[in-house]
DNA sequence: ATTAATTAGTTTTAGTCGTGAACTAATTAT
DNA sequence: ATAATTAGTTCACGACTAAAACTAATTAAT
């Protein structure tokens, strides 16, 4: 059924449209007025509103420019107003991190699955280091807007559970979303990792217009579909992930029923498995000196993860795809190469050319980027309750 | 950029709720008040104005229900209205329909396109045809709400052009949306053959909530997914085409740049190719009484199919998949056998089983589906322009 | 220096929307 | 007959955005 709109919606919509603008940037009203299509009294009365609830404050005047007219005032979101956690759940490390709403990192810190021998000591010791953390930095859990948790999948999000990820038994089945709510007493989100990364590179690293394929390569291989920075999650939230997707229908029998699957292939595993190396940097490095091995390595990898993204590509019609993850140093190594695959061997390129390029994120944005969901949901509601 | 709510379309997104509950059922006022959130109070005076409009009508009273209470008024999209054209462009038979705004199908025609030498005589052919039924049926081109024209890709949606099908010479580069705007003077839809049949079924066959592939087999094998009824386009309206997914990665090399794409298997031509047989109909026939020969062209064609299509129940994370065109008849003979191959090869069916099912619409409604984007187009706008 | 032109931001007034409460209308069960 | 129940309408109300007229602050021209 169609959302239904009332006059309340349209304030929270509204609302969230120009808070959305000021996400990264320092706008001023006639700017926000001008993206966004609102009068510019609405904005005048929207953003007086906001201020004197203390969600966005005055940042002084933008340079002059050298133009006629008086110097706009710029507004920001007011880091100060509160903050919000994210937990990234991940077979060998556990991130958390504290970001104030305008989406500063604050504190992060790691844990270790292997350190704990059950889900309840695992949860205890993160949340008494976050709230450690919190009140080292002078921070009160009154002021903390929501808690976002990203975990590989499956997961329930409706109910909130972390079902049974392979090789993951730290939390199966474990309800973190209502255990975390009656602890905090705020909104809890649990987030696909792949969605998670992919909507912290688009609001907080390069925001980007069109079809974008996030690919995160870790134990397994996931994927995020963002379409105009709105994710597209399918019937169960899986949509995007493409580490089962087929590159050798001869290939050997994977444990999701198909053959040759990209798992199966191009995971840093079963890379050193299948070549014997000890590091994937050590290979991108003797890549650029022609060494024979190296080149074969490489070569393997850009065919497997080309095939089942030329896939992708022709299935979601991608004007981008980014990679993330485990291949990150010098990643153009493979980003050029995969391109110019894609742009051989795709329908699409036909109509236009796909690019791809590596993730402007480092492997530490993974906890911040488990808030993003709970920032989200602060932006969009924040003004009704 | 995020879509800009204002008071006017807080109007126009609700009207268009309402007349989308009220597409193919009868509904009372307090039924669209439960269904849509609306209040009682809102639903009479949009339903009301409407019907003061001559879109809705009242139609008579529901059968008592044996409980106490007063008995519903039923209201129904009113055909008397208007009506809104379709035209269906296909290699081997160009189709034209005329439906009132309810849907149902006042009449329809047919054209070759082997029948015409240049654009301009196809296209002036149709529309005397279509002009000449429009008066014989007692219609006036006042009363047209809009023109919908459905054609194999790939196009350009936003200029209303079709760009250049293969083997389809005959509207190569026919900006056909300004040509028929200025004939006609009401709005003009382009629209993709896969999305349009998609749209009719979702809508006029059997509705359906979470993620669905419309899957059609003709010349060529499209695609178009729909989530919720709305239908994800991707970056160049694309999206779902799996025509070119590869099943075979060492298969022979296709004009796409790839090698064993879908269509150098499974259409019927490229069937007719491999095993030589004369009729499609006549092989699910004698695939009924055993013989060898049928049972391998279907187990060849089911294998292929599901090949691409575990792909894309992966990456869509679908619910189900409808199939369309070619293989109508007796369709249960492909997709009971798709289904089960799906759902023991790809990672989705371990949270979900997905469905593969036939489409409910004869061939005969492709020119009936090209005007669905018109009469959404009217049922969005109608209020205000 | 003064004035006109230009851009930014505010205030005021107006118009429209959906809602909730109180109402009428029509039916069934008792 | 009367109470209970459901359907549908009327009307006063609050909330929202917009348009127009305003003030504020800047640059360019004279």
């Amino acid at each position: 059924m169609n959302k239904l709109h009332n006059v309340a919606k349209l304030k929270t919509d509204n609302r969230y449209i120009i808070l959305d603008c000021l996400r990264h940037i320092r706008l001023s009203r006639a700017e926000l007025s001008r993206m966004t299509g609102l009068a510019k009294s609405s904005v005048t009365t929207i953003t007086n509103e906001m201020i004197s609830q203390g969600i966005l404050c005055e940042a002084g005047l933008a340079e002059k420019s050298n133009k006629a007219g008086r110097t706009r005032v710029l507004l920001e979101i007011n880091g100060d107003f509160g903050f919000a956690a994210g937990i990234n759940l991940h077979r060998k490390r556990i991130s958390a991190a504290v970001t104030d709403i305008s989406g500063e990192i604050i504190f992060d810190f790691y844990a270790y699955p292997a350190d704990f021998s059950s889900t309840e000591e695992a949860v205890s010791c993160i949340i008494e280091e976050l709230n450690r953390k919190i009140k080292e930095n002078g921070l009160d859990t009154s002021r903390m807007v929501g808690i976002g948790v990203s975990s590989p999948g499956p997961l329930d999000y409706e109910k909130g559970i972390i079902l049974e990820p392979p090789n993951f038994p730290l939390f199966n089945n474990f309800a973190i979303v209502r255990y975390l709510e009656s602890e905090y007493g705020c909104p809890v989100f649990l987030e696909n990792n792949a969605v998670a990364s992919a909507l912290f590179e688009h609001y907080y690293v390069s925001r980007q217009e069109g079809s974008t394929l996030f690919v995160t390569v870790s134990d397994g291989i996931g994927g995020a579909l963002l379409q105009n920075g709105k994710i597209y999650r399918g019937s169960h939230g899986a949509a995007g992930e493409l580490g089962h997707i087929s590159v050798d229908p001869e290939g050997e029998l994977c444990e999701c029923g198909n053959r040759g699957c990209l798992e199966q292939y191009a995971t840093l595993s079963a890379l050193k498995n299948r070549f014997g190396f000890e590091s994937y940097n050590e290979i991108a490095d003797l890549f650029g000196n022609g060494d024979s091995k190296a080149e074969k390595v490489i070569e393997f990898l850009v065919n497997t993860l080309s095939g089942a993204l030329v896939g992708a590509v022709n299935l979601f019609d991608l004007d981008r795809i980014i990679l993330y993850g485990e291949y990150n140093y010098k990643c153009e190594i493979l980003t050029e190469r995969i391109e110019k695959y894609i742009n051989t061997h795709s329908v699409i390129c036909k109509a236009h050319r796909v690019e791809v390029v590596p993730s402007g994120q480092s492997p530490e944005c993974a906890s911040a980027a488990a808030a993003v969901p709970a920032l989200n949901n602060f932006f969009r509601y924040n003004t009704t309750h």
